[in-house]
DNA sequence: CTTGTAACGCTACAGACTGTCGCATATGAG
DNA sequence: CTCATATGCGACAGTCTGTAGCGTTACAAG
C-alpha cells in the first residue's frame, strides 16, 4: 500500500494513460490506441513489465488477458509528488508549493479552490468511500 | 527559464543534496562529505554531468573550479511537481493534491498552513524580490 | 626556464532500464 | 486431432549512471 513504483519511461507512460483513461483493456486494445504502431509483442512486453511494476493487474476472460491500473492516476500521482518531497528530505509539502507560487505555476486562487476541494473530498471520504 | 531538468540518479541527487545544503562547492569538498568514498575523477564526472544537466554551474578560483546550484533546490522541486502534474495531462494540481489528502499524505491543518505561507510569500515577493 | 604537483577533462566500461521484436508454446474452436 | 491465435520469454541495441584510469595543463619552487 505504501510500495514505491519505479519511474516510466514514454512508452509505459503513455500505456498507463490509456489503461487510465479507457478503463479496462486488452494488449490488442492497447496497440490499436497508442499512437505509434507498435507490433503485438512490443505491446505486450510493455504492458508485462507494467504489471511487474505493479501498475497494472490482469485477470483472464477466456484465454485473453485483460488489464487494469492497479491504482488510480490521482494516487500515483499523489506518490510521485510524495516522493519528490520525500527526496528533498527537509523539503516540507509546503515548501515545495510554496515553490509552485513563486515559480508562477500555482496562484492564490488555485490554492483556494484546492483548499475548497480538500475540504469537500475530506468530508466526502467520510460518507462514500470510493 | 522553464527548461525541463533531467533526472538525476542517486549519487547526482547526493552531491545536489550537499552543494544545496553547503553552498559554494569544491570537487574536493564534496569528495569529502559524500556517504559513500569515492576517486577524484568520480566526483569530477558527476559535478561535469551536473553542470551539462543544468543543475549547477562552476566558478574558477585560480585553478580550481567552485561549483554553485543553478537553482534554488525549492524551485527544481517545484518543477519536478510541475512536470508530474503535466505528465498527467488532465490532471490538474488540485486533483493531485486532493489525492495526496485522499493518501494521508496530506492532512488539511497543513494545507492551512501552507495557504498561510503562500499568502506570505506572494506579498513578500512584491517587496523583496529574492 | 625546468620540473613537480595538483586540478581538470576525456574516454571507457559494466550494469540497469527501455523500446522493439522474433519465435517457441500453449489453449480454445471445429 | 489440427489450426489459428493469445501469451510469454529471450534477445538486442541505445541510453543513463556509477566509477575510474590517464593524459594534459597550469601554477610554484628551484
Amino acid at each position: 500500500m505504501d510500495d514505491r513504483l519505479p519511474e516510466l519511461g514514454d512508452l509505459e507512460h503513455e500505456v498507463m494513460q490509456l489503461v487510465w483513461a479507457h478503463g479496462p483493456v486488452t494488449a490488442e486494445i492497447v496497440r490499436e490506441r497508442l499512437s505509434r504502431r507498435l507490433k503485438e509483442s512490443t505491446v505486450r512486453t510493455v504492458l508485462r513489465r507494467l504489471e511487474e511494476k505493479g501498475y497494472v493487474n490482469h485477470t483472464v476472460d477466456g484465454r485473453t488477458y485483460v488489464y487494469n491500473a492497479a491504482e488510480p492516476r490521482a494516487r500515483v500521482a499523489a506518490k510521485a509528488v510524495q516522493r519528490i518531497v520525500d527526496w528533498f528530505c527537509n523539503g516540507s509539502i509546503e515548501e515545495v508549493l510554496v515553490g509552485m507560487v513563486d515559480n508562477k505555476m500555482l496562484d492564490q486562487q488555485q490554492l483556494r479552490s484546492l483548499a475548497d476541494q480538500v475540504a469537500k473530498a475530506k468530508k466526502a471520504r467520510g460518507v462514500k468511500k470510493e
